[in-house]
DNA sequence: CTGAAAGCGCTTACAG
DNA sequence: CTGAAAGCGCTTACAG
């Protein structure tokens, strides 16, 4: 049909024989132009580009991957795809991955069992891989990265103090953010504030638990018991609408979706926000200033985790020594869900 | 340092070879096990799969793309990953996707910029693609599915009616699905209903601003103007608050973001959910039955629209027939946010 | 049912 | 700065 020479159909997408044979010069020479390795000189180099453009080549990436053993897909674990702190972060890791041309392969952990841990490891070990991204805010992402094979160079996102596995991380210190909230409680008058807690019990000891603790701890306030509430907001409707003491005037939440519950439980309560009961969440989510009363939140920076926690394995990859872990500031939001406590 | 023989030294992985050694078969022999390809006798399936199993040896996909021209990866374009239409219907792709072997590569369409539009078709582009999935709820994804090369497999999910691409789809009904929150509506007793429509102002002869406007229609009511909002519930506040006729009494909105940032305008113009005026929302959002009131929506079912997309493209992979678009169901789900008007 | 061999499209020493 | 050639680890006719 064509007159293009041997290799050169129509049908068939051109090869980088087919640019060698265009600009005139050996295959190796298109090699080392397309991945800027060694020198050429500009004459050719020009030449050859030209042929690229023209032929429309696109490498095979497949035998790249083969012969070099790098790939360009980065896997990435996580346990939820929805929830702000963990989109956010993922959001973060497929952007700074884009800028670098690597692909994010998303694998969903879908509970802790571990066969769903072990299918979610094994879709993304089906692949050639760079390395691994965990969202580890989950143990199950935590398990899933512990069963990642030694070689695979391995990285994560995860919250200040948790209990976690060893690869090299990016962390969010979600304890002064929860100091930073409890204090702007106690600043509005305040005696205590009451917390509703994710995560099992030692949890108390890490985290925006632990900020909070000691927030309450530093101006010698009584830290009461924390309520144990899942990441399932209606869990933290039930704590605060049956939970929740008579006397508790402030309450700090898990997150804002948490937070969501809390409002909806006090309600049902028929206590009022913020006249009997100051509400916060935590990472503001982008509905929160939306709802009524809009809610007081501190804004974390999951996003530039994600690109951190990315980096981390770039660096990892490149057998660079890991960058340093930057803290990511956390910004108080008052809303109408906080004021001070009627006199 | 082992004694493994040649290619079984310890830091390497094992190859086909290895395995085609340790059970005394040929290379061939091994590949067709591992592909159920051709017909293997039971003896040596077995030995083979034992030696699979021992040596830990796990294909080099590369390898497999370079010669069978068969990737595992499929690209997923979208314009949004967090609401909650854009992420099901993902989630949707994910599982069906993970269930078939694929895995699943994300690349955002960040707006509508061509520069992004086609940076999101180079980023997967670079990859070897079994096809590519778009979720075609924006016209970047449009756009960016129009890019692709002719003989790249493709398909999207989409809303009915909508102007898209020409690739095979499966479609989500939005129409019957607004038909039936207008009913309701209707039903409690409201004269007629007004309509918050996020799209360009033909959009107004599709999807649920159609059904909306039928089922008005239908039983004779007077149509208001539609007052046009972004996918940003800011826009929905101002909409609700300052452009709302005092004379409504029934508000449809076009998704639960859109519900939210409206029920937090008619707050801020001092009418009453539901005294004054009902509102309605689309998607059954998760966090819609917490608020306060709680949110009538209509619940779709984006979860299964992506699973079809994927089934779409998949059928298009094998040069199967398309399947039949099957008509997903929606389910109204009445809360407190609806009422019969004052009287 | 089985094996020997070609070949997928690149990168990378190696030699000049 | 450049090219000829080996080889990455598989799948797939082809021949038996």
């Amino acid at each position: 049909m064509s007159s293009d020479g041997p290799g050169a159909g129509p049908g068939k997408r051109p090869g980088i024989a087919d640019v060698a044979r265009a600009s005139r010069v050996s295959i190796a020479t298109v090699s080392r132009v397309l991945n800027g390795s060694g020198q050429v000189s500009d004459r050719r180099r020009a030449t050859v580009l030209r042929a690229v453009a023209e032929l429309g080549y696109r490498p095979n990436e497949a035998a790249r991957v083969l012969v070099s053993g790098r790939s360009r897909i980065v896997g990435l674990l996580a346990a939820d795809t929805r929830r702000t702190g963990h989109h956010a972060t993922i959001r973060g890791v497929q952007e700074a991955a884009g800028e670098r041309g690597l692909i994010v392969a998303v694998s969903v952990v879908r509970t802790e069992d571990p066969a769903d841990v072990a299918a979610a490891v094994e879709l993304l070990l089906g692949q050639p891989l760079a390395g691994v991204v965990g969202v580890e805010f989950d143990d199950s992402v935590t398990a899933a990265l512990e069963l990642l094979p030694a070689s695979m160079p391995a990285a994560s996102a995860r919250r200040i103090g948790a209990r976690v596995s060893p690869v090299p991380h990016a962390h969010i210190d979600d304890e002064v953010a929860a100091r930073l909230v409890t204090e702007h409680l106690l600043d509005l008058g305040h005696d205590t504030v009451h917390h509703l807690s994710v995560g099992p019990p030692p949890e108390e000891g890490r985290g925006r638990t632990a900020g909070w603790r000691r927030a309450l701890e530093a101006r010698g306030r009584r830290v009461p018991e924390p309520l144990p509430v899942t990441w399932d907001p209606t869990s933290s409707l039930r704590a605060a609408r049956d939970d929740l003491p008579d006397d508790a005037t402030a309450l700090l939440c898990f997150n804002d979706e948490t937070a969501l519950g809390a409002l909806r439980g006090l309600a049902e309560a028929g206590r009022r926000v913020p006249e009997d009961v100051s509400v916060a969440g935590f990472d503001d989510d982008p509905v929160s200033r939306l709802l009524h009363p809009s809610l007081t939140s501190v804004r974390m920076d999951w996003h530039a985790l994600g690109r951190l926690a990315l980096e981390q394995l770039v660096a990892r990859i490149e057998e660079r020594p890991a960058p340093d872990d930057v803290a990511l500031p956390a910004v108080l939001v008052p809303r109408e869900s906080s004021a001070p406590p009627r006199a």
